[in-house]
DNA sequence: CTGTTAGCGCATTCAC
DNA sequence: GTGAATGCGCTAACAG
């Protein structure tokens, strides 16, 4: 790989004279331009960002963490963060945090590779953001409250209202029972909608049964498992509340393998309202969450740490009912 | 931001001596360690990971690029990807190529920020990729055939003999007439696809019409508008072919607004299966492309060349016909 | 205008 | 074991 010192040699001028004909700085004359341009373009020269990046101390790149790349993607979220990335020119990548805490997700959390970091993903812990925030590096944390960190900001859902409005909507319609599937145990989500769930039951005068509460694992197939555990335990509830859509999605397999009619014998309801919510049959009745909101935010928060204005250190957002066909 | 110099000379030590320290050399005393890692918790530092990939020149990388992040996301290649890179110690980074040539890609293409790259974005023209490659910085191109360089792969899937399949299923359902929707004007996919179509059309004898042959621009909304066009034209072809999955849902959209009924009036076909087709209504019958085994070919590929041993300068896979419902 | 030079933060000889 | 010195590729004073 040939460096800018072998522009400079070929083109037979300095080193400074090569980087200032390369970047178009206008105090190089025309001719000497063009000498340099043409000897990089013979030697096939690559600029080294990381060298630039290293010598300016930025890298005008803000990363984007997600618990998993091969979910159904949070894309209304990413267009939302991108739009604000590109238009104030960096770059924005995403990356997973399979693996916990030796995936990628510590390289760019903790060694100095971006500028900042927007951070959706349950697996990481509290300590260890707490621990990776530093002076100018904003992580901005969207499934969580974490606080005790000027550099770390969080925006929420507010999930035990919208765990309380999906409940309450049940049982308004007349279900005399609700089930609830959670996400991991370690998701502050789930637990946050299983809170509003149980104040909800509370409000109307039902009592929860641990056997009406199963985990999901927010995955599709935990979903599936999960309700037909539901149905193998004899006795099912009128309606079920899936913590997420895509436990929902499994729900609805499980339920069609039994022959259990939705809504006609059993309600469900989802959270998030993901893409292929309105295409499921029957079309998902969901909450759903401003994704598109959350990152046109976070990206203009992490960007007014950048330039050190003040910002609170959280915001939250609310949940809407979606009413579709599964209630 | 502390360095490690800050570290060493809290700890009393030599710069070299902190770094064996941190990076876990046995060659450092027990006592001396301790030191200097108490230093280093107490300044709170964090190694410069751009700096430690300079010197080593070598990022540990792979970058992803997709023409757009926010569409539905390769899921299944993703994950092919993903498993392979993370199993070899490598970290994977997705980002867009959105805004063509001004874009991020541009970033990973030219400026060594990553050991590689698998590109994955029509809206990246050929010459811009040619003048990208060199010596050990493998790119490995799903879209398209690209020659003559030893350190640019393609990977491709038979779209010729896919668009083939597809409208020799359909004619050979029974139906007179088949429309095409086609993808943008520079994707090397759709033109292919277009070309089995135009084969299977005359082997069967059949002439294609102008007018049932048609932009979508591989958007939904596009295979929308594209669809909607066809229906205001008056006279309905038996059948349509949508050069990728997304177009179908806008056609579908389009078809259920005038009252079509799929398959009774019209049938369609998609290409891609896409993680919704399954769920669409009526679930959509179209020709699958082997995403995560091509994601996971396009991993081995690259750790071959960086490896350097030899490999095809093309790869090909086939695609499958899915019989669902909307045939 | 152009060239010399000093770092950016780190890993790594090579002496001691 | 430890420390001083060197360089990865690049930019940006500063000097000419």
């Amino acid at each position: 790989m040939p460096t800018i010192k072998d522009v400079a040699k070929r083109a037979g001028v300095a080193v400074s004279t090569a980087s200032y004909a390369l970047s178009g700085n206008k105090k190089i004359k025309g001719s000497t331009r063009e000498k340099v341009l043409a000897a990089a373009k013979e030697l096939n020269y690559r600029k080294n960002g990381l060298a630039m990046d290293l010598k300016k101390n930025k890298t005008k790149t803000i990363a984007l963490i997600l618990s998993d790349l091969t979910g159904p993607f949070y894309s209304e979220l990413i267009r939302g963060v991108q739009e604000l990335v590109l238009e104030k020119g960096y770059d924005l990548i995403v990356c997973s945090s399979y693996g916990d805490e030796s995936s990628t997700a510590v390289k760019f959390l903790r060694e100095t590779r971006t500028d900042g970091v927007i951070l959706l993903a349950h697996n990481i812990e509290n300590s260890f953001i707490q621990g990776s925030a530093r002076e100018g590096f904003p992580i901005i944390v969207l499934d969580r409250y974490v606080t005790g960190d000027p550099n770390i900001i969080s925006i929420n859902v507010n999930n035990v209202n919208g765990g309380y409005k999906a409940t309450d909507y049940l049982i308004r319609n007349g279900k005399k029972s609700v089930a609830f599937i959670s996400g991991p145990s370690n998701s502050a989500d789930s637990n946050d909608r299983y809170k509003g769930y149980l104040n909800a039951l509370k409000d109307h005068g039902q009592t929860p049964l641990s056997k009406w509460i199963l985990n999901g694992n927010f995955t599709q197939e935990g979903g599936y498992q999960a309700t037909k555990m539901l149905i193998h335990q004899g006795e099912m509830p009128e309606s079920i509340f899936f913590a997420n859509d895509e436990m929902a999605i499994g729900g609805l397999e499980a339920l069609k393998e039994s022959e259990i009619r939705v809504p006609g014998d059993i309600s469900i309801i989802g959270f998030d309202d993901i893409q292929l919510a309105p295409y499921l049959s029957p079309p998902l009745t969901t909450m759903r969450q401003p994704k598109y909101e959350i990152g046109k935010l976070a990206s203009h928060v992490i960007f007014q740490v950048l330039e050190r204005v003040q910002v609170k250190e959280s915001y939250s957002f609310d949940t809407e009912l979606v009413e579709r066909s599964s209630c």
